[in-house]
DNA sequence: CCGTATCCAAGGGGATACTG
DNA sequence: CAGTATCCCCTTGGATACGG
């Protein structure tokens, strides 16, 4: 009996793939690494071009990044002060995963989002017929109760 | 002027690429995609195979993939119930960019955990430096006040 | 300007027990 | 087996104020 098996190993927790996905499988890291894809970029810019990111989430996912290599991060000592940020030849590896994400969610997320759709429809609809049913029940207990 | 731009271009909350990432950018959900890779797998051995997660977290992925029609669900009315998971169509489109992501951990995570050694032995050296630093005014503090 | 420090409300997520 | 329900702790993350 041939058991090829590789698709039914344990993914354990100290593998390579989740060490990886700790480093960006967040909201916001990933945004920081598409915006600076290129251009090196000051902390208020990024702060401006990342729609809805905090101060702090800014922080953090910067934080992280510089920690693992993948950031840069230059400040330089003048007033007002000036810091910035910029991919390191390893955090320019990760632009190609990432853009494979980004051409994913442009070919595909209108579908994702439209069966999403109809799985919420279909929620709210057994909602309805269990509340239904429910009313049911109780219109029967008090026929019964009345009967006696 | 010419102002390429594309660079800086704000991330709106509402790019395809945000709406993607809020599908699938977490700890657990890219794993479940991962493990459903070929096979369809019932929900005990998604649990056993993934290690460390718990039956609310599998649960709470697997939604998410099932409402957004990545992942198609099978109940069997037998008992002991049996669930099946598998991916959908849409699911499958997801596995090369996800593979992309698993080649680049593979190839650069030990680089980037090298960097991140590094990063925090400078942490606590700079802490180290601190304390030393806040010896020192505390010492030169009493010997101004003895001197008085 | 670029953060850090602090407070606080909201929710994430584990442990456990229970159901069909 | 495949979840759901509940409790409860602890983290997350926003708001605000402050510091270099």
């Amino acid at each position: 009996m041939v058991t090829t098996d590789g698709e039914n190993a344990i993914i354990r927790s100290d593998c390579h793939t989740r060490r990886g996905l700790e480093l960006i499988a967040d909201q916001w890291t990933m945004l920081v690494i598409v915006a600076l894809h290129r251009d090196t970029k000051r902390f208020s810019q990024l702060h401006a071009q990342i729609e809805g990111i905090s101060k702090k989430m800014l922080t953090q996912a910067l934080r992280g990044l510089e920690r693992n290599g993948l950031v840069k991060r230059v400040v330089y000592p003048v007033v007002p002060p000036k810091v910035e940020y910029s991919l390191t030849p390893l955090g320019l590896t990760l632009i190609e995963p990432i853009q494979a994400l980004r051409a994913w969610s442009e070919q595909h997320i209108e579908q994702a989002e439209q069966a999403r759709v109809v799985y919420d429809q279909q929620d709210r609809k057994s909602l309805q017929d269990d509340i239904i049913a429910l009313i049911q029940q109780r219109a029967n207990g008090s026929l019964e109760s009345q009967g006696r």
